[in-house]
DNA sequence: TTTACATATCTAAATAAATAGATATGTTTT
DNA sequence: AAAACATATCTATTTATTTAGATATGTAAA
């Protein structure tokens, strides 16, 4: 857990946005076909529709998310779900209560 | 209070120093020779001192720090000292608990 | 077993951040 | 008023981040 590294994910608004649009997926992404849940988190290409950028970009950025640790990917056939690390973001927050 | 702005300014090594160091004057910095308290904060050559980087480069470091709220400066004669801004340190924390 | 599809990686261009030297500004001392 | 000093700002260079198009990889469907 590195406090700089996780500061760096969140220095940027999209990645931000999507780590709160994790935390309610059914609210924020419409249905997977395949799977009738979000217990693995969510689809790469939805979460590229909803921000609006490219494929590559958003691939990136959920490898640097999960490169931090924020996040965990599940490959599900051809599909890569990505879910919130909550045990991260808690121990990332409450080092910052600690030690900043 | 903005938290990708907050976020940038923690993802730099040394401005997480500089936040931790102020902290503790006492323990971190040398005491000052016109007042004999840290009641406004540290001068910017110790905090220059401690990191090793440049005047310049830590001017920088302070103003960004100060644009995002997370210090506050306070002149004495021809020291400029700054000191944490503890409501916005918390008040940044609760929102990612609450938000992120 | 091609073909299509979802995601990852590579490559490259544009933009931003890091960093320091030089200079400017404000303050104190002589 | 001039010299000295602390800090801020300006300018320029190096390095990192952002971003997307092109291509590669892995999986599923025809």
């Amino acid at each position: 857990m590195d406090i700089v590294e996780i500061s760096k994910v969140l220095s940027n608004k999209t990645r931000v946005n999507i780590l709160k649009w994790l935390k309610n997926p059914e609210l924020n992404f419409p249905p997977h076909q395949d799977i009738d849940h979000f217990d693995d988190g969510v689809c790469v290409g939805f979460i590229q529709d909803k921000t609006g950028l490219s494929q590559s970009t958003i691939s990136t950025y959920l490898n640097s998310m999960q490169n931090a640790g924020l996040v965990i990917p599940t490959r599900h056939g051809k599909w890569t779900y990505y879910r919130r690390n909550e045990s991260v973001i808690k121990t990332y927050i409450e080092a910052l209560k600690t030690s900043l």
